[in-house]
DNA sequence: GTGCGGTGCTTAAACGTTTAACTTCATGGG
DNA sequence: CCCATGAAGTTAAACGTTTAAGCACCGCAC
């Protein structure tokens, strides 16, 4: 059984390949008739286009490449279901892949991705990431787009939260909850993420009348580990009642897990708030108050922005900005 | 600037298309020296092979297609994570899709699939998936494997876990516990997946001398909305400790959600037995007890042998059957 | 009756690889 | 010295589309 090429098709309805094509694409001028003749064709054959074909001959394509650190966290696995979700609504597939907050695999994987040919680029970069490690996408003129970590010097679009204002969302949780010192545990450095809610956190601690010493920042991996390594030393070196602030939920999670080993009483012997208002915030015992900043949302819109851009071709740096939300329930106070 | 091709890097070392196809592909006989010149003009041009081009020509693909129904759930998620970085291990790039439960989106992301070129399936089908559904990739014999859930009159490979002997462990649980019924929540029917948990949970029924009548089955969707709204009537019309068994750790987090809302108090109140063994499971309160099915390892396995049934060309049926384990924790007697 | 615009379709080149078949040349055995 | 062998490289066709350009025809205005 030969593969049905578009030229089968047409020899089936008797017109040229050209007019099959037309009529597939829905592009070139083409009588009804003569449509529905090539339609019936290509269904009786069980017609598969060849999108290699296609995408060779016409350098369009319908695949978004997604370039992510890690879909066992959570906060990306929805962001990806999301983005999926929407891509598919726009009509194109995507392409996986994980950099592992390796660079080197980043690179790589950006190499891959285009040389399949996608018809942009979704990444949430990994944190050393500069202008030249994108360049392979770039001179192609491949639209990408950067979520949750703004790329800002790069010519690359970004879809994600206002973290200036999911840091003073936090912060200003832990100050009303009366703590008057606090601990920002996990993110990387340089990153405009942190920087970002540092900036926030500064903000809310300023308008307090507190010194920007009151917070204390210890960065780190994106890790439940992390997470748990964490909490000894706070309750150890801290106040009596410490406050702390968790990057993601993820690192939430391993913290509430230590605390528990450690008979600490979350929400009672210590306070804690964090960022993200995944599903495993509120299964959290005591339910975690936490930032939500969209996760669903940023992939969904970043999956739109990038459509958009593969279909009009432009690499034109756009910006989108969601408001953070802050979500109260019992980890505080 | 033009994109570079492979006919730049031949004319750049002075030797024919030919020949810097070979090198670039490692197949042909060419000498060292030739080598290295085609090398060197590859990288001094920055060229990045035409996938598109390769695969219309050659028809191999470096990419294998994923089909899951829903990614945000952990269970998948960890699945997704492992089975990409053994693909990526193997060289592929992987082409992810939900099929979220519609057997016709499934379909149209098969058609795609196969449109794309893709070198092998992995998919863990829609529920009610039959062989027809799978004719598009079967009949251009494109490998298949089948994870979780097995698809036994298909042509196609399955990687999985022996499920009656999950349902075996999670009944024996709890009837060490000494519980003398059960309510086992979640599921789709005919799937061999619940149909091999039955199976075991009424093996180990048989064996403690109780009639299949001990465990009331109570089939739904994996999702955390379908566990919270079971509890009530099972600690409604239950004996006075009732014990359950709930299909995976996702359903189980949406019953444990709806029990602390009630006042109901698990591992005192009632006993809680789950699948998966997803990170949650240890984030919960009490820590869940739960059988393993090794989501990650399932993952990773698919892509290997997708990886292999892609590099051989193969659609012979292999299968791989893992043993599950009981992970005892807090949630249960 | 001529010219013109529009419609519906065809022709044919091009996209960047892969690969079978072929050429060329050197080597060694008989 | 001739032929067989094998290594190193080349030629050219093919993969299945897309799309610019062209052609034939019709109807209409002048």
């Amino acid at each position: 059984m030969k593969r049905v090429g578009l030229r089968d098709v047409a020899s089936k309805a008797s017109v040229s390949v050209a007019t099959a094509s037309y009529v597939m694409s829905g592009r070139g001028r083409v009588s009804d008739d003569t449509r529905r003749a090539v339609l019936k064709a290509a269904n009786e054959l069980g017609f598969v286009p060849n999108a290699a074909a296609a995408n060779l001959r016409s350098g369009q394509s319908r695949v978004i490449g997604v370039i992510l650190n890690n879909i066992a966290n959570p906060f990306f696995s929805l962001l990806v279901s999301e983005l999926e979700s929407a891509a598919y609504k726009e009509g194109f597939l995507t392409l996986l892949a994980t950099a592992q907050n390796d660079l080197e695999r980043q690179t790589k994987i950006l190499v891959s991705m285009v040389s399949q040919g996608v018809g942009a680029i979704i990444l949430s970069p990994v944190h050393e990431t500069r202008l030249d490690d994108l360049q392979v996408a770039i001179t192609r003129k491949i639209p990408m787009v950067s979520c949750v970590r703004d790329l800002p010097d790069c010519p690359v679009s970004f879809v994600g939260v206002d973290d200036e204002k999911s840091g003073y969302l936090a912060m200003q949780a832990i100050l009303r909850a009366g703590h008057e010192t606090a601990t920002f545990v996990g993110g990387y450095e340089q990153t405009t993420t942190l920087e970002g809610r540092i900036a926030g956190v500064r903000r809310a601690l300023a308008e307090a009348g507190l010194p920007v010493s009151a917070c204390t920042f210890r960065p780190g991996p994106l890790s439940m580990e992390f997470g748990a390594s964490q909490i000894q030393e706070i309750c150890a070196d801290g106040p009596t009642k410490p406050a702390v602030m968790c990057f993601n939920d993820y690192i939430a999670t391993g913290l509430f897990e230590a605390a528990r080993d450690l008979g600490i009483k979350i929400g009672s012997d210590i306070s804690v708030v964090s960022f993200d208002n995944t599903p495993i915030s509120s299964a959290l015992t005591p339910r975690l108050t936490t930032v939500d900043i969209f996760p669903g949302k940023i992939g969904a819109m970043a999956a739109e922005r990038a459509a958009e851009m593969a279909h009009t071709g432009s690499t034109l740096r756009m910006i989108d900005r969601l408001a953070p939300q802050l979500v109260t329930r019992s980890s505080i106070i």
